[in-house]
DNA sequence: TGTAAATTGTAGCCAAGGCTGTAAAATAAA
DNA sequence: TTTATTTTACAGCCTTGGCTACAATTTACA
């Protein structure tokens, strides 16, 4: 059993933990519609928005309406009624986020996870992964070369 | 370096994994709000609300209604004045969450992420670890003992 | 005791990310 | 070429979780 906590972190210390936590949360949506828009290009051809809806598992509204926040915010273009496109800093966040994705998933598998609870898990997970820590799971990775 | 997708998940599965991310995020509140009373009420004897608020690094404001819909949920109790108390519902949930948030710390501290960073990272992470990747990284640590 | 400081509460604002419902446009089919 | 289906767009609503500003209450202290 874990004890109690016998002492609390430096209370600046624990806000800026925090802080953090609220970033990488706010980041997420973007990483993950990136991430997806990418994939579909690149086993369909295309990414509709019918399609990131379906896969994302929300309705089609929410998607027109992230989608018009990311184009705002210099991550995707859209040729109407001809799907999605990303921008170069959009395609650079995709392959970023794929790889960490990657090495997450990888992660909780080399440890024993079975596969489809590490995707599930690893799609929470790894918007919450600093440079560091992915550093280190690919240090842990290389090592356990299977 | 990582290869792009192959192959994209099927559908469903990949929906139901978004899924499992977002409702993950939406009870991350709750996790983090408990676990700090619970370690403040621990520690000093009393949780005030001005104490979460510096320690969560937001305003007492946000708080304060945080609060209120928690305790509308039945996770905590408030006696005016006089701090913030956790029902048994509460106090449950804040044991179960100390201990993932314990066992995810140590366990990328186990693979080798300095203790700040692990602290940091932890924060986010904790909140989308299943129960069974938490009982992976508890055989993981159990078989490192240091 | 009376006043200052700290704490708590309330009101009103905002953005993100969900939703449904309806309309329009494009594509596919008859 | 109509007509039906699919895709996209838009409007309006909701909850969560942020914020500031101001009010009320309690506690501390001079
Ligand atoms: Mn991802
Ligand atoms: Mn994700
Ligand atoms: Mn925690
Ligand atoms: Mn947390």
């Amino acid at each position: 059993m874990t004890p109690s906590l016998e002492q609390l972190p430096d209370e600046q210390a624990q806000a800026a933990r925090f802080q953090q936590a609220r970033d990488a949360r706010n980041a997420a949506t973007a990483q993950d519609y990136v991430e997806l828009i990418s994939d579909l290009i690149a086993t369909t051809g295309e990414a509709r928005s019918v399609d990131v809806a379906k896969r994302l598992g929300v309705s089609h509204a929410t998607v027109v309406k992230t989608v018009n926040r990311l184009q705002k915010e210099g991550l995707i273009n859209t040729k109407p009624y001809r799907g999605l496109f990303l921008t170069d800093v959009g395609e650079n966040l995709a392959t970023e986020s794929r790889h960490r994705h990657q090495v997450v998933t990888n992660l909780l598998i080399a440890l024993g996870v079975d596969e489809e609870t590490a995707q599930a898990d690893a799609e929470g997970i790894e918007h919450h992964i600093s440079a560091q820590t992915l550093a280190t799971f690919e240090s842990y990775l290389q090592g356990h070369r299977s």
